[in-house]
DNA sequence: CGCTACGCTGCCGTTGACGTAAACGTAAGC
DNA sequence: GCTTACGTTTACGTCAACGGCAGCGTAGCG
């Protein structure tokens, strides 16, 4: 087990206990502290193949590609896609440049998601408008609540 | 892409036994064609207080205030909210000017909507702009093969 | 009168995205 | 050697948002 030599140098400072993490990476719990998620969602996710941080026997190591995997795959639920559909995307995004007729394949794929996300843009913009007008008409009666009570 | 596999038969209006629709109003079948989703939905969503169409005896009579509410209940789903929350989005528009207290908490309600809302349209320019990314780098790689292959 | 088309109300099943609990391993520190 | 802190897996629970079906009503047609 300990045969490998681990790539922690001399740490080993004045007593903090908090289960070290070796190299640039870090701990599960530091993840989701850093996330704002849990230790089961994040284990949830590896399971749901959106991330695969390396091990340490039975420990998971969280390198920067994980993180940045992650922040995209939160930035994805952000937008209302399922795990599944950011898989895909987190596919696209590290996909290698095979055949022709795969990266036909994913450019269509773009703009499909593209299409939605379009969707979505307009969505947001008359919502916003509306928003916009409900708070006008909230003002005005207010202004006439206030000037008349 | 409608689960319920039933064509669509003659469609003559006034004299055949499509359950004629009086006013202005639709009946619930009509009412899921347009918007494209089920009858089940439809009434699920007026268990969960949606939307709440009038009533000839048991049959659901839907006027225009229903349709709209219904293509705003569409608009918050495809944006991402849950049923509740555009509940309370819904309840904020016909929120009657009750007192001062009511429409300053009206206020912050949708200060804080908008506040979600912006950050999701920043995600959405992230992710359109990683789009037109990743795109430019699928041309390339296909230009690249084709040229060399 | 029965058939058919349409509608209604339950109620259970399913899927996605986790939460929660149980039962255990392991390394640090006293 | 025991505790404590952190981690692991597996299994089961939950909540939302419906789908699907059963069982029944009813309106109009022939």
């Amino acid at each position: 087990m300990d045969t490998t030599a681990e790539a922690g140098s001399g740490r080993a400072e004045g007593g903090t206990r908090t289960a070290e993490p070796p190299g640039g990476t870090h701990t599960i719990a530091q993840v989701a502290e850093e996330f704002g998620i849990t230790l089961r969602t994040i284990r949830w996710y590896e399971d749901q193949g959106l991330i695969s941080p390396e091990r340490r026997g039975q420990q998971r190591l969280f390198r920067p590609r994980d993180r940045v995997r992650l922040a995209l795959v939160l930035r994805g639920k952000r937008l209302g896609f399922s795990l599944e559909e950011i898989r895909t995307i987190l596919d696209m995004y590290d996909a290698e440049p095979g055949e022709t007729g795969q990266l036909r394949y994913l450019l269509e794929q773009i703009h499909r998601r593209r299409a939605e996300l379009l969707q979505r843009q307009r969505d947001l913009q008359q919502t916003l408008a509306e928003f916009d007008e409900l708070e006008q008409r909230c003002r005005d009666d207010l202004g006439r609540l206030e000037s008349s009570g």
